[in-house]
DNA sequence: CTGTTCCCATACACTGGTGTATTGTGTGCC
DNA sequence: GGCACACAATACACCAGTGTATGGGAACAG
């Protein structure tokens, strides 16, 4: 999780509160900004977490801004690096299929901090253009990705581009309306099926 | 728009101010709310657009939530009026396919105050339960309305479910996803398309 | 004309949050 | 051991926003 390329922290003072770096706000922030998104996102609240006063807030960081953008750009790093991790490896298509199915849907919809995030993320990127222009690019690469799945499935690149698009659209829909309710984990299993019989259907 | 039992609004002041009503509180809150969401939902701001001070607000509402609360019922019960207008109409059914498709996914998505106000309502609920409440209650609503329409296309009770829901998160996601960027126009109808032809051919 | 009601303005107290300047303290290094 | 640096505590000024108490004026009823 955290850069192994960092310097390596300080020891622990007498007090066994280890110093805290610029990370472990961001990792707090995350905690804020998944619970009640970017508006709620307090420094008071974040050194209270944290067990520290805000002088120390104001040593890692320029100010709430310098927070924000920065987290946001920690997420966009995240989020297009994670993708190389599910570049396909071959194998049967149709089984490949539906693992990148259950990874975008079910996998994700338990991951509930990181879709916490992600949401809030998508909300505040309503209200400003960085976060908007982050988030058109995570979304562009996300479905690139999916395209060079169903590239092994279909020849039509117009077919292609469709149902990447269609898989997107039904994941983050499925994130936003299907949240942890009763019956929604049944539920997301029934979109995956069905997608995956619309994508086998459509070739 | 407002209500035609309402008691007459007295005649305007030499000023030519009409006097406030409760609606028009809520009108102005929900430019704010679709700019903004609800964190951004001031009292101060929405006085000044309507060119008077808080104390007529107070005069209106109890307190902050009480606008909150408010305009939350109000969207609520609109939001399930809306749906009596929906009712199939008979006729061919590929074309009210076609119709229907048309009404969730292009209209809506035309209709950018209505989409950021939903957009905003979602995220609030993410973080307050009255509002989680209403949501849910809407969400069901409207599949059980895209029920209602497959219900006519296929006899299969268990695809009728799937397909409305499958229908309703893409529908959802494509309101999140895009939002008015170049080329989601082009987008949403390539959608459109797909989903008419996953539903004619699941049939 | 008079009183009442409705709607809004004004003024004040209070809270919670930011940012900054200054001081304090542990830690590693020469 | 003392110095410089890294990190944190404290104290202050400041601002935006809420809620409340009270006063004022227009419209209507009689």
């Amino acid at each position: 999780m955290t850069d192994p390329q960092a310097p390596a922290r300080r020891s622990r003072t007498v007090s066994d509160k280890p110093q805290l770096t610029r990370d472990d706000w961001l990792d707090a922030a995350a905690g804020e900004v998944a619970a009640g998104g970017f508006g709620q996102l307090r420094v008071l609240t974040l050194a209270k977490k944290l067990g520290v006063t805000r002088g120390s807030f104001y040593w890692h960081f320029k100010d709430h801004e310098d927070l924000v953008v920065s987290f946001l750009n920690r997420w966009r790093d995240r989020r297009l690096h994670e993708l190389q991790y599910w570049k396909p490896r071959g194998g049967e298509v149709e089984a490949e299929l539906r693992q990148i199915l259950e990874l975008l849907l079910t996998d994700a919809s338990r991951n509930i901090r990181r879709l916490q995030v992600e949401l809030a993320v998508r909300d505040y990127a309503r209200r400003n253009d960085y976060a908007a222009e982050l988030v058109t690019e995570v979304d562009a690469a996300r479905i690139n990705q999916n395209c060079t799945l169903f590239e092994r499935l279909t020849k039509d690149p117009e077919r292609v581009r469709d149902l990447s698009l269609l898989l997107y659209v039904a994941t983050i829909g499925s994130q936003v309306v299907l949240t942890g309710k009763k019956g929604d984990e049944e539920a997301i299993r029934r979109i995956e099926d069905l997608m995956a019989r619309v994508v086998l259907g459509q070739r």
